[in-house]
DNA sequence: GTGTCAACCAAGCAAGCGCTAGTGTAAACG
DNA sequence: CGTTTACACTAGCGCTTGCTTGGTTGACAC
C-alpha cells in the first residue's frame, strides 16, 4: 500500500476518478465502478489508495494545486496595473475551471465528503489561492478601479466565476477570456 | 399511500428532510435516519412518499415555489424604475436563500439526484423564476443602467447571489438587504 | 537463481441499504 | 352501527456497499 506517493499510475487513476465523481457523484460512485474504469479489480484499488476518501482528497488536491500554480504564473506574466492583474486572475481562474473541470466540479460539490484531516490540509491550499485574489482586489480598490466592500466584492466575484461550471459550454461562441473580460468590465465600469 | 397531496404533515416531514439532506447529503441520508428525525419508523415513511427520490423532489419544489412567489410579490411592490426592480429581485433572492436555506442548498447540491420526471417538472419552475430575472435585466440594459451581454450578466449575477449560501452568516453584521444593495451597486456603477 | 517489490486478482465478510408485506388502531363518515 | 381512511407498526427480503485477506505474477537486482 504505497499510500502517500505520487506515482504516475496514481495520477492517472486520480484523473479517471475525477471524471466518475462528476458523472455520478462521490457517494454513488462505488469502488467497483472506479476499478472497472481503471481496468483493474476493486480490491487492487486499495493498493494505490488507503480508502475511498483518499481518492476524493487526491482529486481535489490535484485541481487546487494546478489552480494555485496557474494563478501565480498569470500574476508574474501580466502587466503591473490593477486592471491587468484583475483580468489575469479572472482569466486564469476560468482557464483552470476549464482544463481541470472535473477536479474543480468535485471540489465544489463534494467538499463536505472529506474527512476532517483532509479538509484541514486542503483548506490551507484553498486559503493560499484566495489570498491571491484578495491581494489583487485590494490593489484594485486602492487604485479606485472598483469600489465597495473588499470582502463582499471578492465573494461576489468568486461566485460569479465558479458558477460558470454550471452553464458554460466551451463549444459555444464565447471563449473563457471573453467571459473574464466581460466580468471585469461589469464590476469596473458596468460597461462592455 | 397518499402520494400527491399537500397535507400539513407531509410539509413538516419535507422540512425535516431538507435539514437532514443539507447536513448529510442526499445519498448519505438513509430512510431510517429520516424516519427517526420524524419520530416514526422507516416503513411508515412510505405512506407519505412513494420513494426516497420523491422526498427530494418535494424539498426542492417547496423551495422553488417559495422563491417564485416571493420574487413575484417583490416585483409588484417595488417602484417602476429598472434600478428599483433590480434591487427588489436581488433582495428577494437573498431573502429566500435565507428563509428557505435548507431547501435551496439541497436544490443547488442535489439537483442531479432527481430522476428525469421530477427534473423536467422542476425545470419548468426554475425557468419561470429565471425568466423574471431576465426580464428585469433586459429592462436595466434598455435603460442603460447596466451594460454588457444580457446572458452573461444574468449568469454572473445569479452566481454571485447563489454563492452566498457558502459563506454568508446571518449572525454577522451584514443584512441580506445590504448584500443585495452592494451587488446592485457593484454592477451598476462600481460604486458603493 | 534467488530475493524483492509493486501491481494485481479471486473470493468473500459484515454491515447497511431501499423498500415491501401484512397488520393494528383510532378517528371520521354513511 | 359497519365501513372507510389515515397513519403507524413489525419483520425482513434481496441486494450492494467499502474494504480485507491471502495469494499470484512479472520485472528488475545482486
Amino acid at each position: 500500500m504505497n499510500v502517500m506517493n505520487e506515482s504516475p499510475r496514481r495520477k492517472e487513476l486520480t484523473r479517471l476518478a475525477a471524471q466518475l465523481f462528476v458523472q455520478e457523484g462521490f457517494d454513488r460512485t462505488t469502488v467497483r465502478m472506479l476499478a472497472q474504469e481503471m481496468g483493474i479489480k476493486s480490491g487492487s484499488l486499495f493498493h494505490h489508495f488507503r480508502d475511498k476518501q483518499e481518492i476524493l482528497a487526491a482529486v481535489i488536491e490535484e485541481g487546487t494545486q494546478n489552480a494555485l500554480a496557474m494563478a501565480r504564473r498569470a500574476l508574474t506574466e501580466c502587466g503591473p496595473t490593477a486592471e491587468a492583474r484583475l483580468r489575469a486572475m479572472a482569466r486564469a481562474h476560468l482557464e483552470t475551471l476549464l482544463t481541470d473541470r472535473n477536479a474543480h466540479v468535485v471540489a465544489l460539490y463534494e467538499w463536505r465528503r472529506l474527512d476532517a484531516e483532509a479538509r484541514a490540509h486542503l483548506s490551507h491550499l484553498r486559503d493560499a489561492y484566495e489570498a491571491l485574489w484578495e491581494e489583487v482586489i485590494d490593489a484594485a480598490l486602492a487604485e479606485g478601479l472598483i469600489h465597495g466592500d473588499r470582502f463582499l466584492v471578492s465573494r461576489f466575484v468568486m461566485g460569479a466565476l465558479n458558477w460558470t461550471v454550471r452553464w458554460y459550454d466551451p463549444r459555444g461562441p464565447r471563449s473563457p477570456d471573453d467571459l473574464a473580460d466581460e466580468l471585469v468590465a461589469m464590476i469596473t465600469r458596468g460597461a462592455v
